[in-house]
DNA sequence: TTCAGCACTCACTAGAGTGGAGTGCCAGAC
DNA sequence: GTCTGGCACTCCACTCTAGTGAGTGCTGAA
């Protein structure tokens, strides 16, 4: 009826989205009734949705226009539609920052926060458990690079014959540890000197811009000591794992899908930590939030989507969460989730370290 | 034919497993073969089998009399047997310890132990992800309990405004931190020699018998810090999570069972790292080797079984092996890795320890 | 451009029929 | 007694056949 205001509003929509509103209108019902039922949606379903003010046969009409442009698939012909990634991938770029945690969410992540204590790897190990719980997706959360921190404590401790155990602190809280094979004749004394000479050499420097050699102290047996602390902290620092990643909630993505080999190829990519992580970190550096389907490359992944968030610390990126979910996951809720626990983990990590 | 032999035989059986010795092995072919296949064995399949040398109405028989007692069940009238729980276990029972690794197991099992090296936490992490490998169950491993690790080290790393980090090494390797709140005016010397205090208070006993005060050293802010530590380092005795589990290859089991539900909830158990330790730790101390079923008190499991093996360093037991399975799984292969795998993380970790 | 009406499509379900793997039982052989 | 071949029986799994209904596309009129 009010056709004056609809072409009005259609042309405004169309020079910025090339659908026009009533079509999307009818495509985000479409989403949304689909991420709720899993179900084929008809016209009929449609019809009363918010900016659908017209009848089945005028939605169906839109609806294959839609299919044509590759925004909804028929399972079959005389079934309702489901949405294509494409059409998900329209979804979530129109949703325009209006998903929100609901209060209960927002009361468990304020509790969270507040009884949060203790050491990092165990916060981190937890935010993955909630982030399970307030999305239903499977949590991925990537701890901070220890890349740039600096060393603030070197010490090495003996273990027993030959071994000993070089202990690295960074600012960041971090504690590494390599174990190295010490000289025959190490004592208490040489380990405490070696210990004060590498810690002179390596404090303040990161990880990876460690010095190759220390200078010399005159004393063979504790050269040696720190020669192999120096080759010691080098391993450390070249280590690929120095991000650290937990999943939390695997059995949430067990719920979602009901091909038993899905399930089972997920939780094979899950298995892999260092997957895990350079895909998430590939979808942040091309720009995305959201990966849909086959927008990252892992194939075993088609049927999934992946909401990312960085983790910021004093305006640095260094950490990344990640929820995996069924592509008809609910995106909302996930982005506002991933969001707010993103933001206050940030600020957490972030008193930490002041 | 062989009527005088069988009969011998059959007695010599019955006094020692309530079962005459053929109806052992018509028991034994069914499994053997329900693990193979996963579908019911009719009295046709196990004719062939070694030990059974009578025709198929005669097995038929002998089944009918392992069902009544209650080895076997018929999913449905006129349909093959499957095992029961009671069934699974006879045969674990009257296995023998003739399971052993192929020749590519072993092989793989040499070349991981040659190469494994660094970390503890590391080399447990990954044998966990062999042990999934050679068997194609979930693999548990529990790292060794840090109760009896006597403190090697302790010292205390300020991190920036009132954060200092408590670090302690123990002499089995593991390294333990803590984050403690320092006062105001706690500088470097002063953490130095609270670290100090701390050291000589707490070296040589074991994280659980740090005594709860340590004498005052007539400074006011070096005694703080060392009551704080203090504090920390009991704290670090009393967690329950002390022992360290890791979880390899999860998704073995997802291929294991066809119930999408079922992977559900063993998931969910998987990721309680208490209960599957405990749980471990209860199979155990009831002194199995296989909880098949229900034998374990865990419902959601009730259709795995979980092979368990102590890991003993120096005729301790500090760490244990679980492979978890469906009923139905490879129980000689399973056995033995646990095994081999069990013997040789044993020798591995005693040699880092002496 | 929208809409009611209409013919059509096709997954899903239920019911009937069939084949076959498997059983239990029994009479006869050893 | 114990074992065996034969036989009747059971019942799942599969196929085939409608029948149903949710959904579609198209069309002509407002």
């Amino acid at each position: 009826m009010p056709t004056v205001d609809d072409r009005k509003n259609e042309h405004a929509a169309q020079s910025d989205a090339d659908l026009d509103h009533r079509k999307a209108a009818i495509l985000t019902a479409v989403v949304t009734e689909y991420i709720g039922s899993a179900l084929p949606v008809g016209s009929q379903h449609v019809v009363d949705a918010p900016g659908v003010s017209v009848s089945s046969a005028t939605v169906r009409s839109d609806m294959a226009a839609l299919e044509r442009d590759g925004y909804l698939v028929q399972p079959h012909t005389s079934a309702g539609r489901i949405p294509t990634d494409k059409g998900y991938r329209f979804f979530v770029d129109h949703l325009g920052g209006n998903g929100s945690l609901d209060p209960g969410g927002r009361q468990q992540v304020r509790q969270f926060f507040d009884h949060a204590h203790g050491e990092i790897e165990q916060m981190l190990e937890r935010t993955s458990g909630l982030l399970a719980d307030l999305t239903d997706c499977t949590a991925m959360v990537v701890g901070p690079s220890h890349e740039s921190a600096a060393v603030r404590s070197v010490q090495i401790v003996g273990l027993g014959h030959r071994l000993g155990l070089l202990v690295v602190v960074l600012a960041d809280g971090a504690v590494q540890k390599q174990s190295i094979e010490l000289p025959e004749d190490a004592d208490e004394a040489v380990l405490s000197e070696a210990g004060g000479r590498l810690a002179a050499h390596a404090l303040g420097s990161t990880l990876a811009t460690v010095g190759a050699t220390a200078a010399s102290s005159g004393k063979p047996t504790v050269d040696a000591v720190v020669a192999a602390g120096v080759l010691a902290l080098h391993d450390l620092g070249g280590a690929d794992g120095s991000e650290q990643l937990f999943v939390g909630g695997s059995s949430r993505m067990a719920a979602a899908f009901d091909a038993v080999d899905t399930v089972r190829s997920v939780l094979t990519i899950l298995e892999q930590q260092l997957v895990v992580v350079s895909l998430l970190r590939d979808i942040i550096d091309t720009g995305l939030t959201v990966a849909i389907g086959t927008e990252h490359g892992v194939e075993p992944l088609a049927s999934c989507a992946i909401v990312v968030m960085p983790v910021s610390v004093d305006g640095v990126e260094t950490g990344t969460i990640g929820l995996l979910g069924p592509t008809r996951m609910n995106y909302p809720l996930a982005l506002a989730a991933a969001k707010v626990v993103g933001d206050r983990l940030g600020e957490r990590l972030g008193e930490a370290s002041r």
